[in-house]
DNA sequence: CTCATTCTGAAACATTTGTTTCAGAATTAA
DNA sequence: TTAATTCTGAAACAAATGTTTCAGAATGAG
C-alpha cells in the first residue's frame, strides 16, 4: 500500500491540549498548535481534521486522564475519608501549584455554550467527578466516618460545584491561604 | 471651539458589553461591537481607544451594576438575613432564568490571567460580592438570626466562591432543580 | 524493484482581523 | 459669517486567521 503517519498521534494532542489549556479555544491560532505539536497544518487536516475538532479530541484527552485519576482512586484499599481528604489536598495544591486553572472549567466558560459536543464531553466528566464524590461519601457514610444526615447525592453535588470558585478566587487574589482555609472548612463541614 | 461628540457613550458602553458578554473577549470581533453600539471604528478609537481598553470600560460598566445592587440591598432596612436569603434566591433565578453565565466570572477565566487590568477590576468587584455577604453575615450573627460559633470572614469567602460552580452546573446540564436544591442546603447551612 | 498509494512540506488561498487614514461634514466661539 | 477645531464615514491597511492545494518524498505490497 502506502506510508504510514509519521508523526506520534497521541503526543500531538498533547501538545495541541497544553496550547489551548494555557491559551484557551479563541485565543489559540493554528500556528501555534502547529508550532507545538510539530507537524504541518496539512497533516493535522488529513489526519485530526479542523480546528475544533482538534480541540473536541483535546478536551476528550484531558477528561480521560481525569477519568484515570479518579478511577485509581476509588481503587484504593485506605478508608474512603482518607482518599477524599487526600483528593481534597491534592486539588489544592494543584489550584495553588499549577499554572493554570481546570481546563474543564476554562473550556465549559468559554467554549460549552457554542460547541454542543465540548458540552456533552464536559458534561460527562462532570457526571464522573460527581459519582466520583458520591461514591466516597457514601462508602464513608456506611462506615460511619462521617455523619449520614444528608443526601450523599446533594453533597456530592454541592462539593463538586465548590471547587470552580476556587479557581476563580485563585486566578483574582492569588491568596494561597484563602484556598487552604476553605478546603479546611469543606473537610471539617464533612467530618463533624 | 469645534463639535462634540455624537453618539451616547454610555449607551455604546452597554452595547459594547452585551456583545461582549454573550460572546466573550477573544470571539468578539471589532465588527461585531461596531455594528452593535452604532458607531464607526474611527469614532471608537478617537473616543474610547482600541479593543482591549473598550473591554476594560465593560467590565467597569458590568461591576459598576453590580456595586449599586449591593449598596441598595445593604440599605435595605429588613433583617440580614431576609436580605440574604432573597439575594441568593434572586441570584438562582438569574442563573436558571439568564441567557448567559455571569460575565465576571467568564471574563476572569478567559481574560483576567492575561489583562492585569482586567484583573484588578475583578479582584475589586470579588472584594466587594465578598464584604457585601461578611456584613450581611456578621449583622445577622449580631441579630442572632444565624448561629455564630464559624468566622463570618471564612463563611464569606466560602459563599462567595460557590456561586461560580452553579453556573458551570448550569452550563453544563441545564437543570434547574439541581441549582435550587444546592442553593437550599446553602440556606440550611446558614441557619441551622 | 516496481508501482500504486499515502503522507509531508511549503506555499498559496480567500477571509477576517484590529487599526489607521483622511477628506469632508458638523459644530462652536468669536 | 468666519474660521478654527473636532467628529464621522468610507475606504484602505498590513497582518493574521483557518484552510486548501499540490508536487514530490516516503512507504508497503506484490
Amino acid at each position: 500500500m502506502a506510508r504510514n503517519v509519521e508523526f506520534d498521534e497521541a503526543l500531538a494532542i498533547q501538545k495541541a491540549m497544553e496550547v489551548f489549556w494555557k491559551k484557551g479555544y479563541n485565543a489559540t491560532s493554528l500556528r501555534d498548535l502547529t508550532d507545538a505539536m510539530q507537524i504541518n497544518s496539512s497533516s493535522l487536516y488529513n489526519t485530526i481534521g479542523d480546528k475544533q475538532e482538534l480541540f473536541v479530541r483535546c478536551v476528550q484527552h484531558y477528561t480521560n486522564i481525569r477519568k484515570k485519576d479518579w478511577d485509581l482512586r476509588l481503587a484504593s484499599e485506605r478508608s474512603p475519608l482518607a482518599v477524599l481528604t487526600d483528593y481534597i489536598h491534592e486539588a489544592v495544591n494543584i489550584i495553588i501549584n499549577g499554572e493554570d486553572s481546570c481546563m474543564a472549567v476554562k473550556s465549559a466558560f468559554e467554549v460549552a455554550t457554542n460547541d454542543e459536543r465540548v458540552k456533552q464531553i464536559l458534561a460527562a466528566d462532570d457526571q464522573r467527578s460527581n459519582r466520583f464524590l458520591y461514591d466516597l461519601i457514601q462508602k464513608a457514610m456506611d462506615k460511619g466516618e462521617i455523619k449520614n444526615d444528608e443526601d450523599p447525592a446533594l453533597l456530592a453535588d454541592y462539593f463538586n460545584s465548590t471547587w470552580t470558585g476556587w479557581y476563580e478566587s485563585y486566578i483574582l487574589h492569588k491568596d494561597p491561604v484563602k484556598i487552604k482555609r476553605m478546603a479546611a472548612y469543606f473537610i471539617k463541614q464533612l467530618t463533624k
